[in-house]
This record gives C-alpha cells, sequence and structure tokens, in this order.
DNA sequence: GCTTTAGCTAGGCAATCTGTATAGTGGGGC
DNA sequence: GCCCCACTATACAGATTGCCTAGCTAAAGC
C-alpha cells in the first residue's frame, strides 16, 4: 500500500471551513483563515491531486437513494475464488464497501436496502456470488454515530 | 425516524456530473444532461435544504489524516449506561461511526487508528468508556472494496 | 371543464469568483 | 552563504454564481 498524503494543520483548517459551508469560495476561506488566497487554491488542489478526496457522491446519505436498511454481511468464502467473488459483490450496487478483516470471516459487506423484505432480496444475490460458501447479515437497527471525520480535523 | 427526501432520476444524473468532476460548473451539468441551467441550480439547492449530504470532511480518507488503519470493535455495554457510552465514545475521534446491530452485540463501531499500537489505544480508550463491559476488536487487513455509492446513482 | 400549483425553459444582469501569472519574502536544509 | 519551497500580495480577463422575470407544460384538485 502506497503511503497517502497527509493533510498537515493548514489542510484541515481548509477543510473544516469547507465543512462549515460546502460551497465557501476559496477568497472567504482564506480571510477567514488569515491565509493567502492563492495559497488556499494550492492547498486545495493539491489535496485534490493527492487523490485524498472519494468521490463527490459519497456525501450522499443512502437513505436519500431510498436504502434507509443498513446491514453488515459477513462472508465465508471458497478461498480459490477470492477474485471472482470481490468481482461479483462490487457489481451489486447495494453493497457499499467491503473489508478483509483478520479473523474466522473472509469479508465483511456493508450493504444497504429499500427494506427488510429488500435486504433479504440482496442478501439472495450476495449469496449468489460465486465463492460464497456462507452468509451472516446482522441488521442495523439505528446509526448511533453517523459517519463523520470531524474530530480528526480538530486536533 | 423521518422520511428522507429521495432523490430522483434527474438529482442522480446530477450527482453523476459532479463525480466526473466536483468542481463542473452548474452550467456545464446543465448543458451535458440537456437541462436549464435552473433547473440544476435549484435540484442542488433543494438536495442542500433537504439534508441530502454529509459533511464536507467526509470525503477525506482517514488515511489522508494518517489513519490507516482501519477496525470493527463489537461493544457488549451495560443496557442502562447506553446514553452514556454513546457519548463517551462519540468524543473519541477515531470512532468514525457507530451502529447498533440486531443480535448479540449492542454496538459496532467503525474506528481507525495510525498503526496497530494506535489501534490498541484507541481500544483502550474505548473500554474505558461509562457502560461498555467488553470488546472484541477485528482488524481490517484492507479495503476490498472502497466506499461507494456509484451504483445506486445508476440505477 | 377549469383553475391552481409545481417544475422546467430561456434569457438577462450585476457582482463575484476562478484560473493564472508575477514578484517579493522568509525559513529550512545543505 | 545559497538554494528551494511555501506563502504573500497583487493583477487581470473570463467564467460563474445568485437572482430575477416570463412563458410553457403537466399533473392535481374542485
Amino acid at each position: 500500500m502506497s503511503e497517502m498524503y497527509a493533510v498537515d494543520a493548514t489542510d484541515r483548517k481548509i477543510l473544516g471551513q469547507l465543512d462549515e459551508d460546502g460551497r465557501m469560495p476559496v477568497a472567504m476561506i482564506a480571510h477567514n483563515l488569515g491565509l493567502a488566497r492563492g495559497t488556499v487554491q494550492a492547498r486545495l488542489d493539491r489535496m485534490q491531486a493527492a487523490d485524498v478526496f472519494r468521490p463527490h457522491s459519497s456525501r450522499v446519505k443512502p437513505a436519500a437513494f431510498g436504502r434507509p436498511v443498513a446491514a453488515m454481511v459477513q462472508v465465508e468464502l471458497d478461498q480459490h475464488l477470492i477474485q471472482e467473488a470481490i468481482g461479483a459483490l462490487a457489481s451489486i450496487p447495494e453493497v457499499l464497501e467491503c473489508f478483509a478483516p483478520a479473523g474466522d470471516t473472509d469479508l465483511l459487506l456493508r450493504v444497504v436496502a429499500r427494506d427488510p423484505d429488500d435486504l433479504y432480496r440482496v442478501s439472495e444475490e450476495i449469496r449468489l456470488c460465486p465463492g460464497i460458501m456462507r452468509t451472516s447479515t446482522s441488521l442495523f437497527l439505528r446509526q448511533v454515530i453517523p459517519y463523520r471525520v470531524t474530530g480528526l480535523l480538530a486536533e
């Protein structure tokens, strides 16, 4: 895994400003932070180029796509078919994310669905992927702390 | 949980354009989609107002904050102290997200850290939160499918 | 059938913002 | 001491935004 560009204190302050208003003009950010406009602009460009950001759409809450139901699916798979499994899973829109954890389960999927019934359909689709041997789905009753990086921003 | 504004096909197309270029001007989006500028502007404003978006900073990959290590922490807690526990957990920057799953575990935390050693420190902090009785941490060796909503966009 | 409402188109305007470039400054590394 | 890099300060043209008007269409309500 390649080393990723690490944002510094100034970058974090800039990002903090954008958090307050995602459309805040560069000049305003610079003014609020006591920086020159060029500096802010250069920082933003650098972060962009350094692949610090996820796609814009990742900001959209899944619920806004009509997928208010979230769940975690643990997958046990045939070790010979890992790549095939991942490829197939990646083609399921409701699979938002996939991790390979250390330990008993081979893959951990973050999935969403329209409703509990739809979740069943999605888990069926997952089960049908090549190499998938067993799955175990656990429904998320609630998102207690919504995704945030704010704390890391403040440091 | 209140019903959330659901993005429609047009909204999704607009978001798709922004995915290709997060700084694409509104006029360009409109042109690409064969819409009037005013329409695109109105849609974006509406989505903004409808709280469809997460904070801007949520786009920043945790690795860029110097937290390349990710893990999941299962928490079992004293049911009388749920609120206290959540409050304390929320004040830990490395806890990016927290779910309440149906089943044996009470809370599922998504955490990041600087390195394995730092992860230990974070899990210590979690253990020290009020109401936390037992924790079980599983390290993510790899993020096989990075977070994305692209599939839902395309529908 | 008629009216109302909501959303879209098309156009225009002023103020603002961006992209880009230049020159000068200060600190850090060698 | 010298070089390099990041930041400041400033400038300018062109593009973009925010806001507004007016007309059109389709769906909904009465």
